[in-house]
RNA sequence: CGGAGCGUAGCGCAGCCUGGUAGCGCGUUUGCUUCGGGAGCAAAAGGCCGAGGGUUCAAAUCCCUCCGCUCCGACCA
């Protein structure tokens, strides 16, 4: 204990003795430092020499609390919008997590390296995505007025790079992986890290010999994921997603379930089916469920200036299901038109899936008044001006009966619509087109699902051939041919992850980190730095820690007790140990778990302190 | 990209409408008294009032332009 007194003691203050030319004599580093946390810096710090600083009120410009809380413990400090600066605090949590990606990235065989921020054009041109990413990508041009961009991610250098390095089945599968900073041009970062114009990320790319072996390298990545969040203390989530461009490519989305979190998504708690509103499928009965409405012709109302189906319903005095929302979308260059019920939401991921369309998106007011005959607000299925214009119609609405819809003359709806009837939409014209909503049927068992929010930490995803395709990313197979090899890429997101585990591990005092990537394990209140009875207390209980290869901070402030206690719990060290004069007179120190009330404190005696924090860290 | 709001001390804000040369709280520094859940008193430091231009004897305040930030929206008929 004497000798790890003296590593401390040495780190906090430079070396005392001067050399014979005047310079000062060098600090040794510490043996136990180096051997066991060969990435950090320091285990142990005095408050007084931390430079954390604490705010007691909430920064101006944040919404929920982990943005506040990010900034008032003194994580990270904003330099403008979307960009931060991460403190020692905030940088020790950063690099914990770090840390844990790292080291499961290494276990699931994967292997780090370091590629550029600043990337060619030409790399992007290779795969389309210079123009495809639009604004979203920083670009820039050097002296020469070559073109780069900042990375905002790496499919392309990766597959470069491994385009060149592997040329033989022998050498698969490889998976590599960097932890970079990446930049994206948001339109409007927000919350804090949580969307911010630079962030960290751990991007891998794994490189297989055939679909097979894709496959195995793709579930690698999703368990090492699951270790990864667990190990930070997050309850995150697997959630199906969809591929986007990339087809039917399997992918999944990891969320940490938080009301402030920015996507939505669908949860089955029958049978666990979890999917992004994106991707969240619904189950319908064959018949739509309309059976048995009764059949009338249908008539033209007079509904002036009600556009929206809100309006309209007001109006007639109907609820939104009783009308037929019909909107007019271009896919690919074509117009089509749209049916879902009055109260529901069009997906356009599952609108282009349907379509086999490459891009849709809602026409403009001219195409709209030019294939149904009347402006937006009025438009419906029955004969509109085009007769050619193809509609499509959720499942929910085959065999819909007494239905009111837009009558494609301005200020006309037309009731008791028979869609099957009265409407050229025919039975493969329907499918699962909207957004789901809690209370829809789950596409697997059949029971009520439920609508969640959720933080997006992470992603992982099936690449197929896209990216090794367009660079010819070839291997030759012992038969000497030439194959394109298959990839996957793999996400997660560093800095968004820090912040999450605020937002899912907080209480009104503050934040409560989960030990693994507290910015200290332990904070030892020195309630009387002017005692050297409690000091040399503390400071020996800091130096047993440290032996123990736990990290700690010595709050050696001045300060009243309340404020160094509010102040603990703000950052939310994970252990309390407090030392003080009035303690040390009744026995020991104060052990507290930060998640604990004051009723679980535990008293523990000088001798056995460091075995009671070790306790409370479990 | 459209709309709204805001830029004043390290942080949070007032002052602006009705021009007269800058204030409050927190934090910081010093002293005294306090001292187990954000103490009290006394003193002090700290600001080109986002930038540029205009009006005026005089501009944080009025006008114009620009920059930055925040929120809402981006057409669901």
């Amino acid at each position: 204990m004497t000798e790890r007194r003296g590593v401390a003691s040495e780190r906090a203050t430079p070396s005392e003795q001067p050399r014979s030319d005047g310079t000062p004599a060098p600090t040794k580093p510490s043996v136990a430092v180096s051997a066991t946390f060969f990435w950090y810096n320091t285990r142990t710090m005095k408050w007084t020499k931390s430079l954390i600083q604490t705010l007691r009120e909430n920064p101006g410009d944040a919404e929920i609390d982990s943005h506040k809380l990010l900034i008032r413990a003194g994580l990270a400090r904003k330099v403008a919008g979307g960009l931060y600066s991460y403190l020692p605090l905030g940088m020790r949590v950063l690099r914990k997590i770090q840390q844990i990606v790292r080291e499961e990235m290494d276990r699931a065989g994967a292997l780090e390296i370091v590629s550029p921020i600043l990337q060619p054009a030409e790399l992007w041109r290779t795969t389309g995505r210079w123009d495809t990413m639009g604004p979203n990508m920083f670009k820039l041009r050097d002296r020469g007025e070559h073109e780069f961009a900042l990375g905002p991610t790496a499919e392309e250098v990766f597959t470069d790079l491994a385009k060149g390095l592997v040329s033989s089945y022998r050498q698969l599968p490889v998976t590599i992986y960097q932890i970079q900073w990446k930049f994206r041009d948001e339109t409007r970062p927000r919350f804090g890290l949580m969307r911010s114009k630079e962030f960290l990320m751990k991007d891998a790319y794994s490189f297989d010999a055939d679909a097979e072996g894709a496959d195995k390298s793709y579930w690698n990545m999703y368990h090492a994921y699951e270790r990864i969040y667990e190990r930070c203390g997050l309850k995150a989530v697997a959630v199906q997603a969809d591929g986007g461009d990339m087809g039917d490519s399997l992918t999944h989305e990891f969320h940490v379930l938080a009301d402030a979190g920015e996507d939505g998504i669908a949860f089955c708690e029958g049978c666990g089916y979890a999917a992004n509103l994106e991707k969240a499928e619904r189950r319908c009965p064959a018949d739509g469920g309309n059976a048995g409405a009764e059949a009338r012709n249908f008539e033209a109302v007079h509904t002036p200036n009600a556009k929206t189906i809100e309006e309209v319903a007001a109006f007639m005095g109907l609820p939104a299901d009783a009308f037929v929302k019909s909107l007019v979308y271009v896919a690919d260059g074509k117009p089509v038109m749209v049916c879902v019920p009055g109260d529901r939401d069009v997906n356009d991921v599952k609108l282009k899936r349907f379509l086999g369309a490459k891009t849709v998106g809602l026409a403009d007011f001219d195409t709209v008044l030019k294939v149904t005959g009347a402006n937006a607000g009025f438009v419906g299925p029955v004969s509109p001006a085009d007769a050619s214009l193809r509609i499509v119609a959720d499942a929910s609405l085959k065999g819909a009966t007494g239905r009111i819809v837009g009558a494609n003359k301005d200020d006309f709806h037309l009731r008791d619509v028979d869609l099957a009837r009265d409407t050229k939409i025919g039975d493969a014209d329907f499918s699962d087109l909207v957004v789901v909503r809690a209370g829809d049927v789950c596409p697997k068992c059949g029971k009520p699902m439920v609508i969640k929010r959720g933080i997006e930490v992470g992603q992982v995803f099936k690449l197929g051939t896209k990216y090794s395709a367009a660079f010819n990313a070839v291997y030759k197979n012992d038969k000497l041919e030439e194959h394109v090899m298959i990839m996957g890429c793999y996400g997660v997101g560093v800095s968004r992850t820090l912040q999450a585990v605020i937002e899912q591990s907080h209480d009104a005092n503050g934040i409560i980190w989960p030990a693994s990537v507290a910015p200290y394990q332990v904070i030892i209140e020195n309630l009387d730095p002017g005692n050297a009875e409690v000091t040399k207390v503390a400071d020996g209980l800091e130096a047993e820690l440290e032996a123990a290869g736990i990290d700690v901070l010595v709050d050696d402030r001045e300060e009243r007790p309340g404020v160094k206690f509010k102040d603990a719990d703000l950052i939310g060290f994970p252990v309390r140990v407090v030392v003080g004069a009035k303690g040390l007179a009744n026995g020991g120190v104060e052990v507290k778990r930060r998640a604990d009330d004051k009723s679980k404190t535990v008293i523990a005696p000088v001798s056995d302190a460091a075995a009671a924090v070790r306790s409370a860290l479990g």
